[in-house]
DNA sequence: TGTACATCAGTGAACGCGCGTTCACTGATGTAC
DNA sequence: TGTACATCAGTGAACGCGCGTTCACTGATGTAC
């Protein structure tokens, strides 16, 4: 499709948006699987090295030892590689959230236990984050670059649903619109409160935790009147 | 010092990080000042337009009318351009947060009272931001940019000082260091929210002020004990 | 189990373009006397 | 109040570089019989 409407190549230096297609093209056979996870992986420790404005498709291929049509073939621009990057950060996140709630860390009465269960969550995560490469950068792209905004926000509204719902299950007696939109904003939180413990890491991480998950829990309390 | 450090010209293709001179040049006399501010203006134009990533400091010109060594006089770079919006709407809006706290917008003790004057304070300062050319993309930028980020801390830094102050002033328990850190996390926490009232229109963005008061004036009380 | 062929995966080399940057210059503004 | 000169502000044109992208090709992998 993307190649299809590349054809005609107006000469005039339109204007025009150039809606750049962040879909990938053909993924597998043996060996190609390889080359495509080399792919992400020499990217994402580019990030660490050059930073998101350095980075580029030649970039890649001249440190993955790749030609530029190996990259082609399943990228169509850095943009595609961040989003990759970008979906599979927020993935490994969901799953660690949904397997917190799946095993009842929600299910709980008490406010300091409800507290230390929350922070038990974060921290998974940011540990889960840590180790992703280029983690920070994938993040700042995440927020910056408009195509990737999508990527984060779906994984936001999914968490905020998943935790909505629970809080149902749990006899909360706000609306699930109410809850929902609640939950967006502690979910904010906790990514801005990630992303302090990345940069400033001189900082104490488990107080940051600590005091999101007071103010987290205190707000859905603060909303059952 | 940088033009000196240029002469030699290695001809290897270094991984040297080149740094970059953020500090612009020889700034004013009648007319260029205005030339400097048109500069600014269609960066932040061009920012809503064509976004960060595609801001460059040849398109700044084509648009402003100007040759490059025309900007080049008082930009060294895109990011000079950029770090100086960056400065401005932060100075904007701390001056809204002190004026706030000078009028006495933190020595409520009424906890509703108190949540409406922290929504007071936030809508001022969306506002202010609203109003400022670009808006999004400089915040954005703010994060992104390893360069600009020192402006993004030193702006919640400073703001999360005179608030601990302000709470030290009227009588409030906890040492003056937790105090900053617990109003370094809310002010990220407001710009989160502004972040996302600003990135996501359709929201109810005064229900969404309303929830980071509620959540911030309810950290400091229980940081009371 | 081996050969013949189709498809998949990656190479080598080159392109046009816009970016950042610089050159030597002209025109505008201010100032000394 | 007017001229002479220094400094400031901006022009016009060009440069090298790396980026994104594409071409026609070779080599590797799988499959039919």
């Amino acid at each position: 499709m993307s190649s299809a409407k590349r054809k005609p190549s107006r000469k005039a230096a339109e204007p025009r948006k150039q809606v750049v297609t962040t879909t990938k093209q053909q993924p597998q056979q043996a060996r190609a699987q390889d080359t495509y996870e080399l792919i992400l992986e020499t990217a994402g420790h580019l990030l660490d090295e050059v930073g998101l404005e350095r980075l580029s498709t030649n970039l890649v291929c001249r440190r993955a030892g790749l030609t530029p049509p190996a990259l082609y073939r399943y990228f169509p621009n850095k943009y595609a590689i961040l989003r990759e990057l970008g979906d599979r950060l927020m993935v490994l996140q969901d799953e660690a959230v949904l397997a917190w709630i799946d095993e009842g860390g929600m299910n709980i009465e008490d406010f300091d236990a409800a507290v230390a269960s929350n922070v038990r969550l974060q921290e998974r995560v940011n540990e889960i984050t840590r180790q992703f490469p280029g983690n920070i950068f994938v993040l700042r792209a995440l927020r910056a670059i408009p195509l990737l905004r999508e990527v984060r926000l779906a994984s936001r509204n999914l968490v905020a649903e998943r935790i909505a719902d629970a809080m149902i299950e749990a006899g909360h007696k706000a609306s699930r619109e109410r809850l929902i939109e609640a939950a967006r904003l502690t979910v904010e939180l906790a990514y801005s409160a990630m992303e302090m413990a990345l940069e400033e890491p001189d900082r104490d991480a488990h107080q940051l935790c600590t005091d999101v998950a007071k103010m987290t829990i205190g707000h859905y309390a603060q909303l059952a009147d």
